[in-house]
RNA sequence: GCGAUUGUGGUGAAGUGGUUAACACUCCGGCUUGUGGCGCCGGCAUUCGUGGGUUCGAUUCCCAUCAGUCGCCCCA
């Protein structure tokens, strides 16, 4: 048996409703914040995420879908949306759009090449928004804010935003140097990993887990220390405009990020809780000032952030999320194979006219056929027989009170949208009056 | 890439180096060819992830492999 490949999951029908559930709340998040949607494809030439997610992190060296095409391209499966955001971005000439500010978020698979775990997989969704054009703060926590709704529309609480700035280029220079400096000495005290990122990537070894505890780490000087001043302000200012908001956080000086491309703030949403078992990270996100113009763009600013989707419905599964149903409003029952032809008819009919309608195709009993009805959560059963066909008349069963009536063949589409139009409880019960709309 | 752990029907799961692989649920059929959800009766694994080895004999022991789960690394 050919089964599916490690690291990947299917979603089944019985759990699809709620993932469109999620996603639903997602775009009329995205919707109200003013972003669009962008879809990019699944692969991109290798050298964008070479070239913007950074040659020495973990996801390029060591976690991508690589493969050549027939025409000897190098071809990547997408390990992350920002770099294909980007580069549409900048092959569509976005940056002349009559909105100066482009405002993008995008839902789709990702790529990596990993081990398995909980909340971690090859194939997995992430959910992401980049906005392009500006460097104000009011633009990093409008995102920061944007990411904090979406956790609320879905009812996630007890969430906690991390904050940190790295600075603008210089800034990030002149700390670098001073970090090197600082663990030169000592180097070979830290685990073998931070030896290597002492190379490759030494902001990295601010948050080892392995090492975090170690005096010279400790004492290690913070980003946040050597960012000249317009970083210092740009830093500032972010923190008035979340805390005119009232969007909560905490600054957390040794949150880094494994990517190379940001630039002054960075963020991560963590919840708090074992919903995620050791995984606690549903959201990354910063400010990429530099990645346009080094991906051969113009000279733009932008921020933004991602979700792991996959892990948001692993959050959702733990609260009681209820997703979309399908059910069905009607059972057509078929009873003797005379009446095929004209309940199909119906079947039609009722279907043309928007009633989520459905019929047994195996010839079951009665006594089946009312089983399949409750398995189809169907609201109204019609049972159709050669009496009925002969009187022109249908019985119709009120599956929740079990009342039943005789009715014209001919009004029984009228029936049933009436009686699907009444609502099914006093609506005053309703917390936001959107369950009867 | 590293480590731990698991792999028996549709599902949850017992079990043993040796004739018919327990049990529960689901499902199917019947009692009941026109009103189901209850009840009763009956049925559903030539086979214990896959391949190899040890053995007279393996689902049970060993090795490999694949897959799941969890953790490390890293990240969403």
């Amino acid at each position: 048996m050919i089964q599916k490949m490690k690291g990947t999951y299917d979603i089944l029908p019985s759990e699809v409703g709620k993932w469109q559930a999620l996603e639903r709340k997602i775009r009329s998040v995205s919707k109200i914040y003013h972003y669009q949607e962008i879809r990019t494809p699944i692969f991109e030439n290798s050298d964008l995420f070479h070239r913007s997610v950074g040659e020495h992190t973990d996801i390029v060296s060591k976690e991508t879908y690589d493969f050549m095409d027939r025409g000897k391209r190098k071809n990547t499966l997408r390990p992350e949306g920002t770099a294909p955001v980007v580069r549409s971005y900048i092959e569509n000439k976005m940056y002349a759009d009559k909105l100066p500010v482009q405002k993008l978020f995008y839902m789709g698979p990702m790529f990596r090449y990993e081990r398995p775990q909980k909340g971690r997989f090859r194939q997995f969704v992430q959910f992401g928004a980049e906005a392009f054009g500006s460097n104000s703060p009011m633009l990093d926590a409008e995102v920061i804010a944007y990411a904090v709704s979406v956790l609320k529309a879905l009812k996630i609480k007890d969430v906690r935003v991390e904050i940190n700035s790295l600075g603008d280029e210089e800034s990030k220079m002149l700390y670098k140097e001073e970090l090197l400096k600082h663990l030169a000495p000592e180097i070979d005290t830290l685990c073998h990993d931070c030896q290597t990122r002492y190379q490759s990537n030494p902001l990295r070894i601010l948050d080892c887990k392995i090492d975090q505890d170690k005096p010279l780490l400790k004492e290690a000087p913070k980003p946040i220390d050597y960012l000249t001043k317009e970083a210092q302000s740009h830093f500032d200012e972010l923190i008035g405009y979340l805390d005119a908001m009232d969007i909560n956080y905490t600054i957390n000086n040794n949150l880094v990020r494994g990517l190379d491309y940001y630039t002054h703030t960075v963020f991560e949403v963590h919840l708090n809780g074992d919903l995620l078992g050791m995984q606690t990270a549903i959201c990354g996100g910063g400010r990429y000032n530099d990645l346009v113009k080094s991906l051969d763009g113009p000279d733009i600013p932008a921020v933004g952030f991602a979700f792991g989707v996959d892990r948001l419905m692993t959050a959702l599964d733990a609260i009681d999320f209820q997703g979309d149903d399908d059910d069905i409003h009607l059972y057509l029952m078929i009873l003797g194979e005379e009446q095929k032809a004209e309940a199909m008819k119906l079947v039609q009919r009722l279907r043309i006219g928007g009633i989520l309608t459905d019929v047994d195709f195996l010839d079951k009993s009665m006594k089946a056929q009312f089983k399949l009805a409750d398995r189809m959560n169907a609201r109204f059963v019609a049972i159709y027989g050669a009496q009925e066909r002969i009187d022109g008349e249908i019985n119709v069963k009120n599956q929740k009170t079990g009342e039943e009536h005789r009715i014209s063949t001919k009004k029984l589409y009228t029936h049933i949208l009436t009686e699907l139009t009444k609502p099914s409880h006093d609506c005053e019960d309703c917390e936001d009056g959107t369950c009867c709309g």
